[in-house]
DNA sequence: GTGAAACCATGACAATTATCATATTTTTGT
DNA sequence: ACAAAAATATGATAATTGTCATGGTTTCAC
């Protein structure tokens, strides 16, 4: 049970801009949680109590489609707040989230955020900026559905993996992503997900051990059209 | 030029929680401008110095793919705000705005929306709601293109059409898209497109008459997988 | 009104992606 | 360590969608 004031993962999310007497007030009602590997923070229709700043793991947001297949919609980092939209707008959540490692996060209640939105102008402002950013990235990521291959895609979330997550010490990708989370990222069958990764191996774009990926030639991913 | 006080259309926007001070300072100045169908209001990369209001017509948010394609993110109708993302986030606009139809807007200019961000909480909280359901429309929008069909999104967008935008006295549709609009909503070829609908008029589905679309079987259109 | 330009339509074919079947490998629980 | 379960891999084939070519229609400016 941390104190939020020197919290370093809240100085990166939109709750940094809150002064003094609203962290102690936080501080003081937060639930720390940890959520094993696997496991569903919240669920599509649940009635959110609160939003969730994660301190640590990632972690996947998804959509139930028509067929009964998920579609992951995002995948959230360390020092981002899950479950915002849900209260701001007082709906029930829209995704699930699960975790796709151990996750620590931080469970704030849904009248402590309202009342610091109601209250605090520059945290309401900064939490439109954050939202006004996830919107262009949602954006962009139509465009991206709309208009590349699967080939592509895959490509391109293998590229964003490696930005975003990073490697181990033996260069494979950290976030274990399974092909089935591949293709429920990139918006195929699970078959062509595996067959595109050998495609990739064959062309000796990068290489796997296991579940394990590691990019060998970043620039021509990047290039792809 | 209007007086902002009494604007029916204002009323529908996140300015309708203003204040009668912030109103007179909008309506001082602010700027009415009238848009020709095909027109472009502003261009992806464009510095933005205010948003549009839009007071009648509609107008098609598109991104420029690599591929040199325009593949539309949004129709957006009187009442919704043009280019608050862009403002918010002091960034150059993600997307190109084009008129569909003849359109009157009205230009609020950066500063003026800023201050008033900065200054009423109510009018932030109330901008921070649209585009928390903005978000959550476009997390749909990225489902729908991951999953569906071409069949399935060209079946959707004609719903859409008529269930946001009304149709006519003879019962087409009132607005008016090109079969490479349809296809750059979709996603897909206008070979696509028009092949498509020739097949749902086969099925009975639509009529057309020219380019304009008359939906004969609505439920069907709906249920189709 | 008329000709040019834009738009719509359809055929033929190629490329991409999905589906189903069936091995093989890896992971997991005990 | 070992059997069962889950995940990965690959082939065969079908369905969907894209591309290119070509011709007919509508729209619009003059």
């Amino acid at each position: 049970m941390g104190d939020c004031e020197q919290c370093m993962v809240r100085k990166l999310s939109a709750l940094n801009v809150l002064k003094g007497e609203e962290i102690k007030s936080i501080s003081g009602c937060k639930v720390t949680k940890r959520i094993k590997k696997g496991e569903v923070v919240f669920k599509e229709g649940d009635m959110l109590n609160g939003v969730y700043c994660i301190s640590s793991g990632v972690c996947k947001l998804t959509k139930l489609t028509e067929k009964g297949k998920d579609q992951v919609v995002k995948l959230v980092i360390k020092g981002e707040l899950l479950g915002q939209r849900s209260v701001i707008i007082n709906q029930t959540a829209n995704l699930t989230a699960t975790a796709l490692n151990d996750m620590e996060v931080c469970f704030i209640p849904k009248q402590e955020i309202l009342q610091d939105l109601l209250k605090n102008n520059e945290f309401s402002f900064s939490v439109l900026k954050r939202m006004a950013t996830d919107l262009k990235e949602a954006e962009i990521a139509i465009v991206n559905m709309a208009q590349k291959s699967v080939r592509k895609r895959l490509a391109d979330i293998i590229l964003y993996l490696h930005n975003n997550f990073g490697v181990d010490e033996s260069n494979y990708l950290k976030v274990p992503l399974s092909r089935d989370d591949f293709a429920s990222i990139v918006g195929t069958a699970t078959e062509s997900v595996i067959r595109t990764l050998s495609q990739f191996k064959k062309e000796g774009l990068i290489k796997t051990s296991g579940k394990k990926i590691q990019i060998l030639n970043y620039d021509e991913l990047e290039l792809m059209e």
